[in-house]
DNA sequence: AACTATTTATAAGA
DNA sequence: TTCTTATAAATAGTT
């Protein structure tokens, strides 16, 4: 439903998934509260978005009640589970059974990093090697594509500045010009101006600056600060 | 969506609503099904009718999976109510606890994979691409040495099986010479039978090869086999 | 269960 | 993200 029709597989384009995904949610969550309303069923929705994000809908009794319910009943269907789910035997052996795969997925995090390699074959190595390979590719080119946004993005701020900076600068000489049409220090003003705050420091001759210059500068400065993409702030790392 | 439009409440005729619960179910379930595939999202649904009789999807990942999944988030969302006080609190905690730091391996993992990057900022970027660097570093060393190892441990193979093959050539060949004084064919047992086959191939001017010479042959030769180290082993890959 | 007239959902585009 | 709109899909009421 829609201007076209749909495939049923998974959609390849990365955001238009996610809107997809967006849409559809919505969809699903509406109807599974319609069901529930009109029909008087009790019904449980959960979805993790690719992301891992959760969503979920449950008509009013509640979800714990609802997967309860569905743990009785799917116990009462197949029989084989053992009586109480909840107790204790199945929960030191989920336990254990967690533990261990903890303990796989710790074994091989280290191997990702190059920890704890030598009792692995030659042919592990050699997967290993060209699994890292490849990850680092992708890494490199996101990080690439990060960097050049940044670069970009610092690059037309740098333009604004300048122009209001050169903009600014010759404000300040008009004025400058006018007080100080009698008197004999006329011309400072040829220097380029471009970066008038550090010429004040630089450049002038007149060594004493009021802390109001020197707050009226900072002001400037702030006033045309552009935004700053998130990743470039710092992280605090 | 039907010839009329429907109010959002508890449809009272019991057949209708039984009705309209059997078609929105299938269109439930289908949904479900669909959002999970185009958009690669774990999905559970759990419908009860008001009958009680029970129908559900679950994407791929099975339903337990996507339940404990589940219960998992819904505690680090809450993490100040112990889910279950009643019955088995520090348990739920310590369970819970776990598949957290399971989850944050995974994600890890993901990571060291080159997968799943895309929320990383620049900095965690650059970090995980000098961890992989380094390890990739590792890694390779590692790998050359055992191909290093694996290099000379078959020269060092080859120049015994040489030696031998020199030696016994030699010895086959006195006996020949014996042999053609005397015109007699009676003694071929003193001669050293080690290698005797592949002298044949090698320095005999005598073509032919029975298949029994043949069968000694390959007996002889793995009798000479060195110890291959574990890590040159085929491993069926 | 089928059949449609309608309503809804939603894909694509802005 | 949100809105719009053309079109596909779902389904309410009917047979």
């Amino acid at each position: 439903m829609g201007r076209g029709k749909v495939e049923l597989k998974r959609i390849e384009n990365k955001i238009n998934r996610q809107v997809t995904f967006s849409k559809r949610r919505t969809g699903l969550l509406k109807k599974a509260q319609e069901i529930s309303v009109l029909c008087d069923a009790e019904v449980a929705l959960i979805v993790f978005s690719p992301k891992g994000k959760l969503f979920n809908y449950s008509s009013d009794s509640c979800m714990e009640r609802i997967l309860e319910r569905y743990e009785r009943y799917s116990y009462l269907d197949k029989q084989l589970n053992p009586p109480d789910p909840s107790s204790f035997g199945s929960w030191t052996l989920e336990q254990a059974k967690l533990k261990a795969r903890l303990e796989v997925l710790q074994k091989n995090q280290k191997h990702y990093m190059g920890e704890d390699i030598d009792n692995l074959s030659l042919k592990e190595l050699q997967n290993l090697e060209q699994q890292l390979d490849s990850a680092l590719k992708h890494i490199r080119i996101k990080r690439n594509h990060l960097m050049n946004d940044s670069i970009s993005q610092l690059q037309k701020r740098d333009k604004l500045l300048q122009e209001q900076v050169n903009m600014l600068a010759k404000k300040v000489n008009e004025k400058e010009k006018a007080h100080q049409v009698h008197e004999t220090e006329a011309d400072q003003q040829d220097c380029d101006l471009n970066s008038m705050p550090i010429l004040h420091i630089g450049a002038s001759s007149n060594g004493s600056q009021t802390s109001e210059t020197a707050a009226r500068e900072t002001e400037v400065r702030n006033q045309f600060v552009v935004q700053i993409p998130s990743w470039l702030r710092p992280t605090g790392e």
